[in-house]
DNA sequence: TCCATTTTTATAATGGTTACAAATAAGTAA
DNA sequence: TTACTTATTTGTAACCATTATAAAAATGGA
């Protein structure tokens, strides 16, 4: 088991309070956080946060590969811990992120009209089983 | 063949002329334009238009569903009017959005989970072919 | 310890989008 | 047509996520 240190490490990456806090949430708390919600959620432990840092140390993760940053159906960027392959759906009442483990096509790397594949994302949106369960 | 004022109406919409000249630009050139691209196309034909006409009027054909609003790989919204099903490569060189009509998974009115879908998105991203014949 | 480099921080600036209220245009009844 | 109501457009200011900048603090090596 691979402790949040040596990933920052393995990543060329100091891993400064800061950083490990951050990775820490995101790899715990599976909830696409934004970078916003990040903050709000360690400004108390960490009370001398800047909002700057978040977005630097997502900034950073993102380009390394160690994060995933999803643009869903908002214009504010939510972020997740890479694991395995899997898509998004969106609940468009309650807006819960939900991780589909559903068989689906893969792309990666894939040549299609002549253009390189490196990355792709499918998001779904709709109503979740919990609000459809609400009624209404 | 379906006449923009005809769609307009259709839907309930009353065709004023900054309405018909915005779905006109969308259903002609097909280049998923931005609001503000829009507004730049349009602002030598019409110049009193305001952008927040722009952004209303895609906001109400998005209700409606005469458009479909993209969330690609950036904090800005792209537009393109609604056709026949097909998913979207973004260049990270260039940023030419492209449509592409390989085949592909389609979730409409699946129940996945217990959740219901009711709409979409195939993204992917990578290197467009113009961008890699160019070499590097 | 001293110094150079990295990291964090606060503040201001940016950019896309929305809120708001006034101005204009359109639609309807008399 | 007029008078009046409603819909649409417009300009301005506000909002909110994100980025730029430069100073302050922390870190690491000689």
């Amino acid at each position: 088991m691979q402790s949040i240190i040596d990933i920052l490490k393995e990543n060329d990456i100091a891993p400064s309070m800061q950083r490990i806090k951050i990775l820490e949430y995101l790899k715990n708390y599976k909830t696409h956080p934004t970078a916003d919600m990040i903050y709000q959620a360690l400004a108390d432990e960490i009370p001398t946060l800047s909002k700057t840092t978040v977005y630097n140390t997502l900034k950073t993760f993102t380009e390394k590969g160690i994060l995933m940053a999803l643009y869903l159906f908002s214009n504010e960027v939510h972020y997740e811990y890479n694991t395995q392959p899997h898509i998004h759906f969106q609940c468009t009442k309650c807006n819960k992120i939900y991780d589909l483990y559903q068989s689906f096509d893969h792309y990666n790397n894939d040549l299609i009209d002549g253009h390189k594949i490196t990355e792709y994302h499918i998001n779904l949106k709709g109503i979740c089983k919990n609000c459809l369960e609400k009624g209404k």
